[in-house]
DNA sequence: CATAATATGGTACAAGATAACGTTGCTGCG
DNA sequence: CGCAGCAACGTTATCTTGTACCATATTATG
């Protein structure tokens, strides 16, 4: 288990809206200029961005229905992940986690970074499991204080 | 790690209740009416309570911050955890999870199960410590189907 | 009692999300 | 061509969830 890099460098970021054009076209469904500008606007944020805050800069005139229409879409294919404690979006890191994802969020500077989902989410199954529980998806989001914060601190 | 029961009896929601007034005297916070009674109304809950529910229970002339101030006060001594990804809130049936928190939701009959949070918490700490990170808080929420229901399926 | 701290009541609004329906543009077929 | 069928997108209206702010009441404390 591991951090994954952010998606700083513009060779970065051309991978990720490579993998998603690959990703879209397995799935047989289409990455319209919408959903390409909405993944390029989340792979260009350092923190997760809001629905809203998404919404206003794909211009004044759209309306809620289109960006949560677009995020949906976006995380069906696993492209996006919804941050359920902070309400809001980031682009997939890794590219496949349809399932599970692990989140660490900072306190301090808003980022959010994804863990590679390894053993935890396992032994997680495994547990719940044997109480009859049988997982589908697990979440986890843990808050606390990021490398780059803790060393400016 | 095993699931915690669910406070179904007359006996477990006394249980629950001697502990809150236990916990919040030795926080030395006051157990008031209010605050009771929303504690109340969570522990007689079949699956996690939404905001605006409670605040209805509590008669019609009740408004929102009341309830949301409370639930904050309830969560802070961790008697009560909000379910992020439901928008929703349950009696904690440990009485001591104020870090970190594991719930097993069942898609089907909507109960939230509380896990007591063991090795995984532990080992995520120390994986995410290996990035640099300092973990505070940990959520997990993972989403399936309950035992109940699969029998019933 | 006087005062401060805590708790509650209430208004108004901000923020987040969805239902329902209309419009556009394309594809395939008679 | 003419039109059904479908997917994507636009629009309106409304719903749900949560908060900032101020007033009042209750409780602890010297
Ligand atoms: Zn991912
Ligand atoms: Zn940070
Ligand atoms: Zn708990
Ligand atoms: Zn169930």
């Amino acid at each position: 288990m591991h951090l994954m890099a952010h998606a700083h460098t513009a060779r970065e970021k051309t991978r990720l809206m490579r993998e998603a054009e690959r990703v879209c076209a397995s799935a047989g469904e289409q990455f319209t200029p919408l959903r390409r500008q909405v993944f390029d606007l989340l792979i260009a944020e350092h923190a997760p961005a809001k629905a809203y805050d998404l919404l206003a800069k794909l211009g004044g005139e759209a309306k809620p229905p289109t960006i949560y229409r677009t995020l949906e879409f976006l995380m069906k294919l696993g492209l996006v992940h919804r941050i359920e404690s902070l309400n809001a979006f980031v682009a997939c890191e890794v590219g496949a986690c349809d399932r599970s994802t692990i989140f660490l969020i900072c306190d301090t500077c808003g980022r959010a970074e994804e863990f590679d989902a390894g053993h935890a989410l396992v032994d997680l199954g495994e547990a719940a499991a044997r109480d009859g529980f049988q997982i589908k998806r697990t979440m986890i989001e843990a808050t606390g204080l990021c490398a780059a914060c803790k060393k400016a601190a």
